[in-house]
DNA sequence: CCCTGATTCGC
DNA sequence: GCGAATCAGG
């Protein structure tokens, strides 16, 4: 398979649009592993962070007119799942408290953004380079 | 065990 | 340029 433009500007979207390389693997499917798309996104000098899930703690910017999801739905202790963020939004019995609410990594009670909130941001790998053992 | 992206390196 | 294997991390 061929990195065509249109594939590389799926690619693009996708990415810029927060989804996840295994989701833009699949969705371009035709074999395309989140390896490839990965691999591919950094060649394209997309994005570098580790791990970004974006906080999107933000609204949206609204371009004009924006078909607004459910405004009032907020993520309550009660529709937290296992494999939800259980990262805090407000205060503690304050009337907005709800929960980040998006997929958390699993084992763990965040998801990737707020589990490195929580911990401290991702110390650069200076030395890592542990030579590969390959036949 | 689930998952995330990052990086390397033979091809 | 490509991406599987590997790494690092939660």
């Amino acid at each position: 398979m061929a990195w065509t433009d249109e594939r590389i500007d799926l690619l693009r979207r996708l990415w810029e649009k927060g989804l996840s390389a295994s989701q833009i693997a699949g969705e371009i499917g035709d074999g395309v592993t989140r390896n490839a798309v990965i691999g591919k996104a950094h060649r394209l000098g997309l994005k570098s962070r580790p791990s970004p899930v974006k906080t999107d703690s933000k609204n949206k910017k609204a371009s004009g007119k924006a078909a607004k999801k459910d405004k009032n739905a907020k993520v309550t202790l009660l529709d937290l799942t296992e494999r939800m963020c259980k990262w805090p939004i407000g205060h503690p019995g304050d009337d907005d408290f709800h929960f980040c609410g998006k997929n958390s990594v699993a084992g763990m009670p965040y998801c990737e953004a707020h589990c490195r909130e929580a911990y401290q941001a991702q110390q650069p790998r200076k030395d890592r380079r542990p030579p590969r053992v390959r036949p």
